[in-house]
DNA sequence: CGAATTTGACCGGCGC
DNA sequence: GCGCCGGTCAAATTCG
């Protein structure tokens, strides 16, 4: 479907070649990414690691709001290390802003970032807008240093939005929980259109439909999780219509199934995660993500496909419907408590994580470089983080078993 | 040849 | 009741 809607690969592709929004883009040296761990993994039901950027926001997020100081700006040109700033927007009615539009509250993290977080680099700060769903609760961390990504001394910026769609629910058929994910998305590269590109997460994604939406004119990509057969786990993947330098990307269901330790090493795995780089087809992003060939923008051959990572929580609508009652649109902020249906999950997940760590190369990379707080060590996230979401060029978590 | 993507058709919810 | 529209299905196609 050669259109002018765009190509949706070429978006992910882009994000993983460093093909951000300008304003991104315009990043000299920024490169923070929020990164799922293991323990936030475990808490996302939707397996989607832009989700673990939420729970632990909860009890920051109050302090975030009493101690930093409020930003209107979109965009932090510099924090106190002069260093672009990502922004983390949450926003409360995804269908009606389509990214672009930032009504909401918009919280400085930079500060505290600077003084509590094992991300403290000069690159790790993080500008964390967020702002109170009636329904959804927002969350965001930025603290925590799992949610933070070096790439050779880069901080990775970013756009992030969160958003609750309220309102999505007038029109859905079934009351499910979903997640919207705005991230930055990159002009198209490759030559395949109509492939939908999603920042490749744990999970395997297989597409299995693709609808032009009304009034935008954008494609939705629809895939399903093909990490386990019998998984519900779906997402979206769509251009905002506002903005088309973001993709929004809404996740629905749950996946029932353990996150995969090693993405690619499932079955289901998407045809994307083909062992030669060079591959220029790519569905869930991961093959353009990994192609080293593709990060000529900088100097770094290892980049993280996203530049942000935007996640709105949203319990399933009834369960919004319930907790939040009073429906007090600023004053609300419930946590966010994802169902979680896997045996693993949740209060032994990360101690199994942890044994994995032992075993498993990619989760090692993770947790003792990425989130570990090595800080010093400038490679940090720019191998373990995303070779253990297969984003860096190259290798495919085939050859890692 | 197996697996993933593409894409038109079909289904069902919702608004008028 | 009808039509619109979003979501899903499934056959055909493409690719490694």
């Amino acid at each position: 479907m050669d259109n002018f809607q765009g190509d949706l690969t070429d978006v992910v592709r882009g994000i993983g070649g460093h093909m951000l929004s300008p304003e991104i883009s315009s990043s000299p040296n920024i490169l923070p990414l929020p990164q799922p761990s293991p323990s936030d993994l475990h808490m996302n039901p939707f397996g989607d690691p832009f989700v673990s950027m939420t729970d632990p926001l909860l009890q920051e997020l109050n302090a975030v709001t009493n101690s930093s100081h409020f930003s209107t700006a979109g965009y932090n040109a510099n924090n106190n290390n002069g260093f672009l700033v990502p922004k983390v927007v949450l926003e409360d009615d995804q269908i009606k802003s389509q990214c672009s539009i930032f009504p909401r509250i918009r919280i400085s993290h930079s500060n505290i970032i600077h003084e509590s977080s094992p991300c403290n680099s000069p690159a790790m700060s993080t500008h964390v807008v967020a702002a109170a769903s009636p329904r959804g609760i927002i969350n965001a961390n930025t603290n925590s240093p799992r949610n933070c990504l070096l790439v050779d001394g880069n901080t990775f910026s970013s756009q992030i939005q969160i958003s609750s769609p309220r309102n999505i629910g007038l029109k859905r058929r079934k009351s499910q929980a979903k997640k919207v994910v705005c991230i930055p998305a990159p002009a198209a590269m490759n030559s395949r259109s109509s492939g939908e590109v999603v920042p490749s997460d744990l999970w395997a994604w297989r597409k299995y439909g693709q609808k032009p939406i009304k009034g935008s004119p954008f494609p939705r990509g629809y895939y399903r999780c093909s990490s386990s057969k019998g998984c519900s786990a779906r997402k979206q993947v769509e251009r905002s219509r506002a903005d088309p330098s973001m993709l929004v990307i809404t996740y629905t269901s749950e996946h029932n199934h353990p996150w995969p330790i090693q993405r690619n090493a499932l079955a289901g795995s998407t045809r994307s995660c083909s062992s030669n780089p060079n591959s220029s087809k790519s569905s869930t992003a991961t093959a353009s993500l990994n192609d080293p060939q593709n990060n000529t923008h900088l100097p770094s051959s290892a980049s993280p496909p996203l530049s942000a990572f935007a996640v709105k929580n949203e319990q399933r609508e009834e369960d919004m419907e319930l907790e939040n009652v009073e429906d007090d649109d600023d004053n609300k902020i419930a946590p966010y408590r994802p169902e979680i249906h896997d045996q693993h999950q949740p209060d032994d997940f990360f101690a199994d994580l942890e044994e994995l760590e032992l075993e498993g190369d990619s989760l090692r990379m993770l947790l003792s470089q990425g989130c570990a707080g090595d800080l010093n060590n400038e490679t940090i996230a720019s191998d373990g983080i995303s070779d253990f979401f297969g984003w860096t060029g190259g290798n495919n978590n085939k050859d890692d078993q």
